[in-house]
RNA sequence: GGUCCCGUGGUGUAGCCUGGCCAAACACGCGGCCCUGUCAAGGCCGAGAACGCCGGUUCGAAUCCGGUCGGGACCGCCA
């Protein structure tokens, strides 16, 4: 028996008419009427109903069967046009159960989701679930195209090691112990980033890979600890280069999948700029709530809070919520909520009970600032200007969210660039931003040691809708302004030539300018796919807690393996002693 | 490391705030019977959960409190 060849369920048409037929595929459903009995058979391209008249067969949902028979027209009446083959059916004369099916722990149907766990502890059945299997599908295509348009261009795919080295990025990584060198790690790429550097030293000029990463870091709903990237670099590029590859691959990706034809090129937004507007690194343009800084018009205030607050180096924001004032105080106060949530010391609006503390030319310089107009209410955060910005960043979300400001058929792709290329770390020093091989714009070099924290870096983020879909840079190849980057880091030398030594020591071997980006695989899917989970788009995820609930992973080993390994495990202290 | 939400038959929910009428309701599914055109088929009958786990409060707890485990969202973290 080979059903391998056999037509799909799902793919019959009117045009099939009179064709004689061997489906293979499960129950989907059945519908018994004691003479007649119907079952739409699914397979992985849909599912067509077909009809059991005199055919002896006890047939359950799930049921693995080879129906033979032949495609007829439905009668009259009787088409179904909710179904993509609802205009034929497959009238059955021979019916063999392969297998029999256990009643499975949830529906396969049903357009209800069952519970996540249970679903990630039989995520096989969780995946014969339609709209799962259709996300597997959109995933390869995906893939797909990438590969394609890369090809056309030039671009060669080259795999890199999964036993690799600790890279330059800051997130914690995994490891793997060698067997063969006791007390030494492998580490799992974080990205590939200094290898396809080095793959620009070797003159391979353009290069990309559909490559898994792995971070050892707190997980969230866009975040697993295993992703996948788009991996590129090419040399002797500037910005341009970059971002019309990239905006010209996601005009392919959203033309081919969802038919929609994106505005190129995407704008472009200072990362200050966007921090200060929309509270955020990567904003959601569907809305158009806007951040205002308040520092100016209430620099002479007489409010204790703000004034603190300004006093001490904080700032004070506000954003005006158009028709706001009919806002409820349940409303208001699931708004704090948000903002303590964040971290924020709370949320003050106008009007409101902060009034009286305010002069009236204040108020008015408020909602100038802020844009409000009558019957507008401005929210207001004051705190240091990191959290500031985040609590006001949660709080656009939250207000364009449960006041239905999102426009939801809108694409916003933004260029986040430029940015800068040092930030201050939690102890006050000079870090930087991204890595130690951003290139800084080369003019802002010049005035590097009075205003380090003004000088822009040829780095940038891709973000849409409010997710951060992929960044990248180009890199630094002239040694000595690498090396006063490292010196004013002030990273000493031994953990230079430790951590970066090999990439230092290649670029002296004739290194082409170069630069690239890491768009995120699993996130566009997601996008392209109308999910805000990602779990919806890898086929095997973990949970937030980084368990495979189907697999039972992580899991202990047998202390053989260890001792192979020369490892000891020092049990984790009892929590409370 | 922290904050918040959730955990009730196979599945999805209700009940929980305002303890007792809850050995717990509804729908789907499941088992049986009837039915030759349905498509979330229909009709009748039936089985199935002491309410994640442990402890406490109370005459009495699914309902209140504490802890714990698991799932989720977020902050920190992470490109």
């Amino acid at each position: 028996m080979s059903g391998f060849n056999a037509p799909h369920c799902g793919s019959l048409r009117a045009s099939d008419e009179g064709r004689d037929v061997e489906l293979y595929g499960w129950v989907a459903r059945r519908r018994d009427h004691g003479g007649v009995t119907f079952i739409d058979l699914r397979d992985r391209w849909g599912a067509v109903q077909v009809v059991l008249r005199n055919v002896d067969a006890e047939v359950r949902l799930e049921y693995v069967v080879r129906v033979k028979g032949k495609v007829s027209r439905r009668p009259a009446g009787s088409e179904n046009p909710k179904m993509e083959t609802g205009e034929v059916e497959v009238v059955a004369d021979e019916l063999e159960v392969i297998n029999v099916s256990e009643t499975p722990p949830f529906p396969i149907e049903d357009p209800e989701e069952p519970d996540e766990k249970t679903r990630l502890e039989y995520r096989y059945l969780d995946l014969r679930r339609p709209p799962m299997t259709q996300m597997l599908v959109l995933r390869n295509r995906v893939n797909r195209i990438i590969r394609d348009y890369m090809e056309e261009r030039e671009f060669v795919e080259v795999e890199t090691p999964i036993l690799t080295r600790s890279s330059p990025s800051g997130a914690r990584d995994f490891l793997v112990p060698s067997r063969l060198h006791p007390g030494s790690f492998y580490a799992l790429p974080q990205a590939p980033q200094m290898l396809k550097q080095l793959l620009m030293v070797s003159g391979l000029m353009r290069y990309y890979q559909i490559a898994r990463c792995f971070r050892d870091e707190n997980l969230r709903a866009d975040r697993q600890p295993e992703f996948t990237q788009l991996d590129v670099e090419m040399s002797f590029c500037d910005e341009e280069d970059v971002f019309s590859l990239m905006e010209g691959l996601f005009a392919e990706l959203w033309r081919e999948i969802l038919g929609v034809e994106l505005t190129v090129p995407f704008p472009r937004l200072d990362i200050k700029e966007s921090y200060l507007r929309y509270g955020s690194d990567k904003p959601d343009l569907r809305y158009d709530l806007e951040i205002a800084d308040l520092g100016g018009v209430l620099g002479g205030t007489k409010a204790e809070i703000f004034r603190k607050v300004l006093a001490s180096g904080g700032v004070v924001r506000g954003m005006s919520v158009p028709s706001g004032k009919d806002m409820s105080r349940r409303e208001l106060d699931e708004l704090v909520t948000v903002a303590k949530g964040a971290g924020g010391q709370g949320l003050a609006w106008l009007p409101g009970p902060l009034d009286k503390f305010l002069s009236e030319e204040e108020r008015d310089a408020i909602s100038r600032a802020t844009g409000a107009r009558d019957g507008d209410l401005v929210l207001l955060v004051a705190d240091r200007r990191r959290k500031a910005e985040t609590v006001m960043g949660l709080i656009r979300q939250d207000v364009a969210r449960r006041r239905k400001l999102v426009r939801k058929d809108e694409w916003k792709f933004l260029w986040i660039n430029p940015t800068y290329l040092f930030e201050e770390d939690d102890q006050g020093h000079l870090t930087y931003a991204h890595h130690p091989f951003t290139r800084p714009f080369a003019d802002d070099m010049a005035f590097v040691a009075e205003r380090p924290y003004d000088v822009r870096a040829h780095a940038y983020d891709i973000v849409c809708n409010g997710y951060e879909l992929g960044g990248g840079s180009l890199r630094i190849y002239d040694p000595r302004m690498q090396e006063q980057v490292f010196q004013l880091l002030g990273m000493p030398l031994d953990l230079i030539r430790e951590r970066f030594g090999t990439l230092l020591e290649a670029f002296t071997y004739g290194v082409p300018p170069h630069g690239g980006i890491a768009p995120g695989i699993d996130r566009i899917v997601m996008m392209l796919g109308g999910t805000d989970n990602i779990r919806d788009v890898i086929a095997f995820p973990k949970t937030q807690s980084m368990s495979d609930l189907m697999l039972g992973a992580p899991s202990e080993v047998d202390s053989q393996q260890l001792d192979e390994l020369r490892i000891r495990v020092v049990p984790p202290p009892k929590s409370g002693s």
